[in-house]
DNA sequence: TGTCGCCTCCACTCTTTGGTCGAGCCGTCC
DNA sequence: GGACGGCTCGACCAAAGAGTGGAGGCGACA
């Protein structure tokens, strides 16, 4: 009794790192893969998977819609829902688990905290990152927040130069005002805090504020 | 740097145990133990332990009004407290939780999946069982808010339909989804959003989320 | 030398956001 | 009753933001 697993990620790249990692553990078996949350719930309603692993951030129709889908409430036939992502943005994550997902890791975790989260989730339970579990119970006990320093590792993949629009950003500058400071064109800025954007795994400059208040990076 | 474990639990014999399991790890100590309630603050107060390992059901002050007392609202020098039981009882669970514990484990837990908690732990995360997360998250699935106001006299200009919806853009939702959350329309929304920006006299919705920040709003 | 990553830029979409004017509904206060 | 403020919504518009698919220059490194 193997566990079918179906990938959902719109990087094939990543894609394949998780089906290398999993092709070495015998339980497991990746039935299918999808790009985006469409396909995603159009294959995941073909395949009947034990465990989806999706992605949040995707073209189209992202992680969370299609968790809603296919583990809401009001779901017949839910399937069990493993989110992955490179922050555990509050938002994400609240509205993940409003979803149905269960559980919630990162992107950072090491393969071996992957392999057995979806052996937790195929079995019924949940699970959910440290660091994700700590937000949560800071919201639980209202708890002031205890000076943490995480380093997080995506930011560590930014370019100089991006890190140099992130806190720009960050500080309320428009992609002109920036451009402006940076002496560079307007679209360079734009291309710069696209691929921030999608380092990040997040939506909009918006979340990109909260997360650099968040970090520490302000 | 090794971490220091302070051991309570009501039987001895099981102290003993997480003793013998602590003692293979080279980077946990265990300083000190406690047979009850009472006597674990007071240890823990003078130990000043990393990570508190504790029992729910002891004799005279339980578990939990003890770990209230070391790291609930309100106490100056939080201490760490990992909450051990048998059973994953729900009303044990969150008032554990509310009472400030980072963690949640149960007695059956493996001792590396031990070790490994009071590491997380340790380093300012938290952990819960998966079996109690499982739980946790079928009823977190109902509840939202926090946070107090007013400190800032442009803030108190805000209705408080106004502040409703700048908390929620603070937390970097877009406006649609704001409209989605409060159950009107987006215009509406848009409306209060440009009220909003008016009367705080900035500019878009990455400055007010900065002066949410700022102002600790949020 | 060739490849690669980073930075730069343009053109073209499409969505989101912010602003404006107007409108109706429902309370409270006078 | 009438005035007023708060909340709601629609239509429309201009601007900003975000995504895509290119492109060239440059330095590092094998």
């Amino acid at each position: 009794m193997t566990t079918r697993v179906l990938l959902v990620d719109d990087q094939p790249l990543l894609r394949t790192g998780f089906r290398m990692i999993l092709s070495a553990e015998p339980d497991l078996a990746v039935v299918g893969e999808a790009g985006d949350g469409a396909s995603a719930v159009e294959l995941a309603r073909r395949l009947k998977p034990d465990v989806v692993l999706m992605d949040i951030r995707m073209p189209g129709m992202d992680g969370i819609q299609a968790t809603r889908a296919l583990a809401g409430p009001g779901v017949e036939e839910p399937i069990k829902v493993l989110m992955l992502t490179t922050f555990g943005l509050d938002e994400y994550v609240v509205e993940s688990l409003r979803a149905g997902a269960s559980g919630f890791l990162l992107k950072d975790a090491p393969a071996e905290d992957l392999v057995e989260a979806i052996r937790i989730v195929a079995a019924g339970e949940a699970l959910l990152a440290p660091s994700v579990t700590r937000r949560l119970l800071d919201r639980v006990a209202s708890r002031l927040p205890r000076a943490t320093d995480d380093t997080i590792p995506a930011l560590a993949e930014l370019t100089d130069r991006e890190m140099e629009v992130l806190k720009l950003l960050a500080r309320g500058l428009s992609n002109a005002e920036i451009a402006e400071k940076l002496v560079v064109s307007e679209t360079t800025v734009k291309t710069h805090v696209s691929r921030v954007l999608a380092k990040l795994d997040i939506r909009d400059r918006v979340q990109a504020v909260i997360l650099a208040y968040e970090t520490g990076l302000v």
